[in-house]
DNA sequence: GCTATATATAACTATATATTCATACAACTT
DNA sequence: AAGTTGTATGAATATATAGTTATATATAGC
């Protein structure tokens, strides 16, 4: 593979890492009804300020969401639906994957985070 | 949120995280042309055997590729070809982004691993 | 049974990540 | 100007992860 096609891949990735926290995909959810405010999110998800803050910067340098600055607060919405299509085929496969044994076993066998 | 749907969510960040690796994303995209067993795949994609082996375990229990041992060796395949749509789009929409600087940044602002 | 080959795994290291707490910073209000 | 509110960030901790090396396990051929 050539040094270019790294770089996409790693790109790439860093899209789905940025997909693969529980907390930014119920951030994520969120968002979805519309554009919210950093204290909203905060209150929506049940985490704390700087958590939220923390995965919406992480969130905006992925390229998933949108700040924008009004007043004091910070507004955040989705920079591109597509990505609930993510979510849509995930979730099919998902219910799909879940009647098997493995996967019952897999719910119970969660790491503490991440 | 109900603890359901907290493990749901947790079921569909652990689907996005065994994406979000390049050295799994070269693997998938030398499984997309068909079956191939591991000593394929560590040449394909230039990883040690031990290496691959491990990404194959995770995949295989993510969902994501099915395993069959066949004489001594253990073929993996594509579980679900559905997997290549979601590629699809986040290659879209990454190319889409790609565009403006703070992503042009970001490529040059890459972990050493992860 | 012995050897060669293919795959998996355990121990280890280095790095990355999520989370919390405390604090800094910025923009309104009075 | 001082206080209030909303957001971001640095330090610290605990956990998770990718990768390597060495080794175990299993299957096939002799």
């Amino acid at each position: 593979m050539s040094k270019l096609d790294d770089r996409a891949l790693l790109y790439v990735a860093k899209y789905f890492k940025a997909l693969a926290e529980p907390m930014r995909l119920k951030v994520l959810n969120a968002l979805q009804v519309g554009e919210k405010n950093v204290s909203q999110l905060t209150e929506i998800t049940g985490g704390t300020q700087a958590n939220i803050s923390k995965h919406l910067s992480m969130l905006a340098e992925s390229g998933l969401v949108k700040r924008e600055a009004r007043g004091t607060s910070v507004y955040y919405s989705i920079a591109n639906p597509s990505v609930y299509e993510l979510c849509e085929l995930v979730c099919g496969q998902v219910s799909d994957h879940m009647t098997s044994e493995a996967d019952i076993k897999m719910m119970f066998n969660t790491p503490k985070s991440i």
